[in-house]
DNA sequence: CAGTGGTCTAGACCACACT
DNA sequence: GTGTGGTCTAGACCACTGC
């Protein structure tokens, strides 16, 4: 688009909602993420490239970049190129996971061991269908699994699942692999989390919690309900979690 | 400077350190908001007059000033200028506050109501001392304080700060005062909180907090430790609450 | 070396707020 | 209209990576 030329903005709206440049072709080179042109870990077109492809300069594909960027969907490496962002292969393995020891930091923790306790596929309950944006009744995933650090069973969490998007993944398969779910979810279901919100509050361990948890049943335990989010705001995951904190904490920053 | 001139870059530094001069900018920025230049609430000077000052483009004091309005110490407002952040006069009252109601939003629930139940001056505990970076003994301030939401007493919060720059700070000062405690504390004592620290706990109420918040003493509670700091990273107040999870939770994003 | 992202400039024009 | 921040450009040069 030529300098000066009219916006390409909504046609009959209330406000003429003037919209940049570059916040269009943010949407578009979001397009292309959401329609994995580019996976995760791979590179997308350099700055010059999509300057050329979406005819700006590239001064204005730049701030399209550093916005991707400061949201953590795409990840710039000087004299490289910028790559889309991934849950493997990141040096911070729990990208949504704050929780930490109480001494030491996560490296010294050594890697969490993971543990299926059960996977069920059945019915969205209403609540469930609500979060994720499903029909009552529709079908969904449900796991539950512990993990523990050092030997010491520190998390119980029940998730669940839309039916379609993970259709073919059981516990066996989970088990299977080593690594983070939400990298699971991405090179077996195409599935990338980009965002969640948590909801954080203090509740007694039920009987169930407690006996995985190896806690008595008065234990005070975190719960924490989280929705997980892909690209375009869209739910695709709702966990339910109880945090030991006895001897970690969930660590947050305000600024 | 001029462009292409040598970097004013550390001297005997093992890497040259190569730092941009926007980067540079930012740092006298900063140093203008420390010494208070400008005040909370006030504006900066222009782009323009920066440029002019530190004899580079306007682009580049652009780029410093975006770091800045990155890290909410400071805001744009088209058309008007930039201003210095302030927890006064902002939409969002409680900044650093993650407590929501379960039902209905933050607005629909009204003014918090502020009782300051305690405060005394005291020689700092160690833990405290480790805090806010003083020595072991060094005169500190404390002061407890219950908030109630629609007359239900929601939070109990031990506040800890160093004696030497809150010299003055009374519980009737603090009583006769309105609005957020960081707002006096910007206009009363010029120490502006930028960012904060927390790490969260369940732990179950002991005898004292569960009068208090009219629990019951096995009531399970969020414990929330924050440490807050003004700019360079200076620690400012230690403060340990205790939050009611029945009606509120604590709401997190992750990205 | 070439190619990538990162910095910086100078200038033009736009959107917005005040007067 | 004037002054503010916001967008966009075209071009130059720098820093980093890998061939």
């Amino acid at each position: 688009m030529a300098p000066g030329e009219p916006d390409a903005a909504g046609p009959a709206g209330q406000t003429p909602a003037f919209s940049p440049q570059y916040q269009q072709i943010k949407v578009l080179i979001l397009k292309g993420l959401q329609a994995a042109e580019w996976k995760p870990g791979e590179p997308i077109p350099s700055e010059m490239d999509l300057a050329a492809r979406f005819r700006v300069s590239q001064g204005t594909v730049r701030k399209a970049i550093d916005e991707l960027a400061a949201e953590n969907l795409v990840i710039r490496r000087q004299g490289k190129g910028t790559f889309v962002a991934t849950h493997a292969e990141q040096q911070v393995q729990y990208r949504f996971l704050r929780l930490m020891p109480d001494a030491g930091d996560v490296s010294s923790e050594g890697p969490a061991e993971r543990q299926i306790v059960a996977c069920k596929r059945l019915r969205a309950p209403a609540d469930v269908a609500r979060a994720l944006a499903l029909r009552a009744g529709e079908a969904v995933l449900q796991l539950r699994r512990v993990l523990a650090f050092q030997g010491t069973p520190t998390i119980v969490e029940d998730v669940w699942l839309p039916g379609g998007p993970f259709r073919g993944l059981t516990a066996d398969r989970l088990a299977a692999y080593g690594g983070p779910m939400y990298a699971l979810f991405e090179t077996e279901f195409g599935v990338h989390m980009v965002r969640a919100e948590e909801k954080i509050r203090a509740v007694l361990a039920d009987a169930t919690t407690a006996k995985l948890l190896d806690v008595k049943q008065s234990e005070p335990l975190l719960s924490v309900e989280r929705i997980a989010y892909t690209y375009n705001d869209v739910p695709m995951e709702l966990r339910r979690g109880w945090y030991r904190t006895d001897t970690h904490h969930y660590r947050n920053a305000l600024s």
